[in-house]
DNA sequence: CTGAAAGCGCTAACAT
DNA sequence: ATGTTAGCGCTTTCAG
């Protein structure tokens, strides 16, 4: 029961290896009884192929990487969960690849590591795949791909939400609650994400005729204790701010926490909102207004197109790059008590 | 400079394969000169022994795999940077394999997956290593592996914290502050771990004279939601608890909203304290009392002995399972602005 | 200390 | 529609 091979099958079944092969990589050009025949040989044998005989033979390895850099444990696991998805439906396996993007040598690494472990394709999120050495690299070994991003290289896939119309939404919804002086926490600088939301902050502000004061939008990392720093700076101004935006939920979070210390009433003294409806913007007190972005989906559809042009399935009607709806989750850090 | 293989590395450093086999495996019985020559070799051509083929070859796979059921995102992913310090220092690879811990078929399942992707060692996570048919599957299969839990089968490692002692401490120390009608709000009843942290906190209780009211002690099950659950029911009681032990953060951060919904303050009306030292312990409002872990740490001793066994290395002069070191972490929750 | 030969379990070309 | 024959790139015998 341990050590079921292709010609255990083969024999049970009275067909030859081949025929088994055939039947296990849905090949056409069996009969329809002989493939039942396979099937059940397999099934009551319990057989599985060789991954390694198989990447060998062929030139497939079933293998799927994953590259990521440093991401928040919720966008991870969210992001993983989705590929998994994907991955388990046709058989592949995930390969986890962390890897520092502002290292000079990833991109060569990150090559290399392709070649050994001949990885069938790639999901890259930000903002490793904002590394434009990277990408080059990536494009050059030929390896199908796609990015967690708005951008893909001509072989690539990207799938993401309008980052820039949901913050423009967000800061509608501050907006709408009659906010004029409004604080920005900008993301980290090297995620092209950042840029997008802070793109549509900056348009929803000048659309309401706000303007943006400088002094009112600050440089964060994507990270709580960034969210910290660029609250206290802001809450210090002499003319603070009345709502502050921070460009993911992390960072609202520390917002929230600076808040907290000064003593001020959320939302009633001042409305904190995020982004990314991560799980920690529900577990704060009170919970963070957020836009939800449908991580696991786009995960779940990256794999699943790289998965396609591996298995030479039909594209998709549109093969374009996917974009993806993006939701306000109204909360009390911006409601108030319902 | 995409497909360097064996021979060509024995070609340039005019060597037969079996020598380059035995360099790149640390092998004896190779010169000091012919393994510089070859080591020269490799690295200007910049060989990457083929994965599939060493699998298919040797019966290694190069593969660890991770079990896990749906464990909290941050833990998973301290799990995950743990291990992957430990395999990509040996050039192992790390294989996800989430499962559901109450399915019947899921120890079957793992079986097979095992076979087929020959995976050469495994993790296994609580509660999943808490499932005594699928490390019964485990065993029978024979793969090293190690659980991050206080008790393997024979062949297995087990690394761990002293649970019992840590919430001993943890729980001392609420007493400590002089609390004497503490809540407790218990952990997820398939963990072997949520049972040993309950039993630390009676213990501690009962040391110190307090005894175990029942109405103080609810079922939880690790999440957030579970942890407002608890903590609603528990401040709902007649004789309502002066202070909440949570068996883990997530809960105890669900206690802490709920409490901030009924205006209590924290910690003055109430202390809250949980279990794991998770960024979410430090990122809401106040910081959460809590107990470090050495999840990484853990993981990373996990996946370096099981790797050890692989490789045939010499075992740490202890073989025995490993208990890390706890450390208490004290936070406003419990003691209040400083 | 080193090398030649024989597979590992599968898929890719060709048969038939 | 099915079978036969070669390898894939490496490690494992077993000889030197």
């Amino acid at each position: 029961m341990s050590k079921v091979i292709i010609d255990d099958v083969a024999a049970r079944a009275g067909v030859s290896i081949k025929t088994v092969s055939r039947v296990m990589n849905n090949e056409p050009n069996v009969s329809e009884r002989t493939r039942d025949r396979v099937l059940a040989a397999a099934r009551e044998l319990n057989y599985r192929p060789s991954l390694s005989a198989r990447g060998l033979a062929g030139s497939r390895s079933y293998l799927i990487g994953l590259l990521y850099d440093n991401p928040s444990p919720a966008y991870l696991a969210e992001i993983q969960a989705g590929l998994l998805e994907a991955c388990e439906a046709s058989h592949y396996s995930l390969a986890l690849h962390p890897c520092r993007h502002e290292d000079p040598g990833m991109p060569a690494a990150v090559s290399a590591a392709l070649a050994q472990a001949r990885l069938d394709g790639l999901i890259i999120t930000p903002p490793v795949c904002n590394v434009p050495a990277l990408m080059a690299a990536v494009e050059e070994r030929g390896v199908p791909y796609a990015v967690i991003s708005d951008e893909a290289g001509p072989s690539g896939f990207a799938v993401t939400i309008d980052e820039s119309a949901a913050m423009r939404d967000l800061t509608e919804h501050v907006i709408g609650l009659g906010h004029t002086r409004i604080g920005f926490i900008a993301g980290h600088p090297d995620h092209k994400g950042a840029a997008r939301r802070r793109d549509g902050f900056e348009t929803a502000m000048r659309t309401h005729g706000l303007g943006i004061d400088p002094a009112m939008v600050v440089q964060g990392y994507f990270d709580f204790e960034s969210g910290r720093h660029g609250a206290r700076e802001l809450l210090s101004r002499s003319n603070p701010p009345t709502s502050i935006i921070a460009a993911n939920d992390d960072m609202a979070a520390g917002a929230l926490q600076v808040a907290h210390d000064k003593g001020l009433h959320i939302p009633t003294d001042l409305v904190i909102v995020g982004f990314d409806d991560s799980p920690l913007s529900r577990q704060v007190w009170p919970p963070l207004t957020t836009v939800r972005q449908p991580v696991a989906d786009m995960a779940r559809e990256a794999a699943a197109r790289v998965i396609a042009r591996l298995t030479g399935a039909a594209e998709p009607d549109n093969p374009a790059d996917l974009a993806f709806p993006h939701e306000l989750r109204l909360r009390q850090s911006s409601l108030g008590d319902t």
